[in-house]
DNA sequence: TCTGGGGTCCTAGGACCC
DNA sequence: TCTGGGGTCCTAGGACCC
């Protein structure tokens, strides 16, 4: 037996780890993986941190920092592949596996004690599976449950490893900054340092009906479990973040600003399409269709319609996004981003479609069809509504 | 030329029904 | 002649995570 059953494992860097190693020959240079222009860093290498450069910081002020940093693109599905090959490590350990991300993932190793030995030595021998294999370092944190076990790996940051044992949680826990624990985020740790609660122990020794009167009964409670690391210490074994995903959405900030309503509904038909593929693919629709926007200065606002049946149809989605957008009234307003979500995904088959008299819809779903039939014939470009191809 | 894109979950008010 | 209470759905916003 064990009293520190869960590992959290976490890549080092992922993107950059996994970048650095088409080009070892800057492994010892300042490097992100982020997108160009208005993009933010997605991860930075170790050497690009010692300048201050963290995962989310604009790249505008990324090149302040460091005006010599490289910066490489983002090649997700090789993410994807070096993802997929390092959780089926983690399965030959245990079952008990729960995906959190491409790069992260809880163990629950109590089935594994006698053959493989105790946590540490797991956790050892996974991290020297995952370097001689993927070329690529992690490191783990080990504790009873799991946001235990998710502080301690970033303690163990970068290539290490930690056991916090039930004996030593409260003093690992307990000098810890508010901000730190997983599931507080700015605005709550700044409402929380207004209370005069900075560390994560000033917030275990508040009565818990104080707490509760502070953040509200929910967090309350929740951040009261966190402090005393008495949160859950049972995975849920999954692949995946969730699966099935509740709801799909694609969005996208625009190269410059802009006020044209003939470029903002182009741009809802692209992204209508991106998502309806998704989710033909994945042989889902969904009822509830969301538009997203955020205007110049950042502000950002949603209006969403429920419709009377679930659908996956480019058009209906596009035309439901273009009238909540028309009903905006917007004038001169310049907007930074749009975006598309559906929400409320149910299997496609357990959708029946009330056909009505002579219905001219009908069509739309088919002409759906023979899209996706061309796209995986002769790629994604092949095929596109008549107002995305691009005029001489 | 500050501030991406993919998601989940919670809250809160109003509508509507029983 | 004063108007309860609960449940569910819909909408909008916000916090948070990777």
């Amino acid at each position: 037996m064990t009293d520190t059953p869960l590992l959290h494992v976490d890549m080092d860097a992922f993107y950059a780890s996994v970048a650095l190693r088409e080009r070892p020959d800057l492994v010892d240079q300042p490097v992100v993986v982020g997108g160009s222009g208005r993009g933010v860093v997605l991860a930075a290498n170790y050497v690009a941190r010692t300048y201050g450069i963290r995962s989310a910081l604009p790249m505008t002020r990324v090149r302040r920092l460091c005006p010599h940093v490289v910066v490489l693109e983002p090649d997700y599905a090789t993410f994807s592949t070096v993802s997929a090959s390092v959780m089926e490590t983690f399965r030959e350990v245990t079952p008990q596996v729960e995906a959190i991300s491409l790069d992260e993932a809880f163990l629950d190793v109590r089935g594994s004690l006698r053959r493989l030995g105790t946590p540490r030595e797991i956790a050892e021998r996974l991290r020297s599976t995952i370097h001689d294999e993927q070329g690529i370092t992690c490191s783990v944190g080990v504790a009873a449950s799991v946001s235990v076990a998710k502080l301690a790996s970033r303690r163990a940051k970068p290539d290490g490893v930690v056991v916090v044992r039930p004996s030593e949680v409260t003093s690992f826990l307990h000098p810890l900054d508010v901000g730190e624990l997983w599931g507080v985020g700015a605005s709550t740790q700044a409402l929380l340092h207004r209370f005069g609660l900075v560390t994560v122990g000033d917030v275990a020794h508040t009565p818990l009906d104080t707490l509760q009167r502070a953040v509200g009964v929910h967090l309350g409670r929740e951040l009261h479990r966190l402090a005393w690391g008495t949160d859950r210490g049972e995975l849920v074994p999954r692949a995946g973040p969730h699966e099935p995903e509740r709801s799909m959405g694609a969005d996208e900030t625009f190269a410059r600003d802009t006020d044209d309503r003939e470029v903002v509904v182009r741009e809802l038909l692209r992204l209508a399409a991106r998502v309806t593929g998704r989710m033909r693919s994945a042989g889902v629709a969904g009822r509830t269709v969301t538009l997203k926007v955020r205007f110049a200065d950042f502000t950002t606002i949603t209006r969403s319609r429920t419709l009377p049946e679930a659908t996956d149809v480019t058009v209906e989605v596009h035309r439901t996004v273009t009238r909540l957008y028309d009903a905006l009234g917007l004038q001169r307003a310049r907007l930074r981003l749009v975006g598309v979500r559906v929400e409320g995904l149910v299997p496609r088959t357990t959708v029946h479609h009330q056909l009505e008299l002579g219905e001219p819809e009908r069509g739309w779903a088919e002409a759906d069809r023979a899209v996706d039939r061309a796209a995986r014939r002769f790629g994604s470009s092949a095929v596109r509504p008549a107002s995305l191809v691009r005029r001489r």
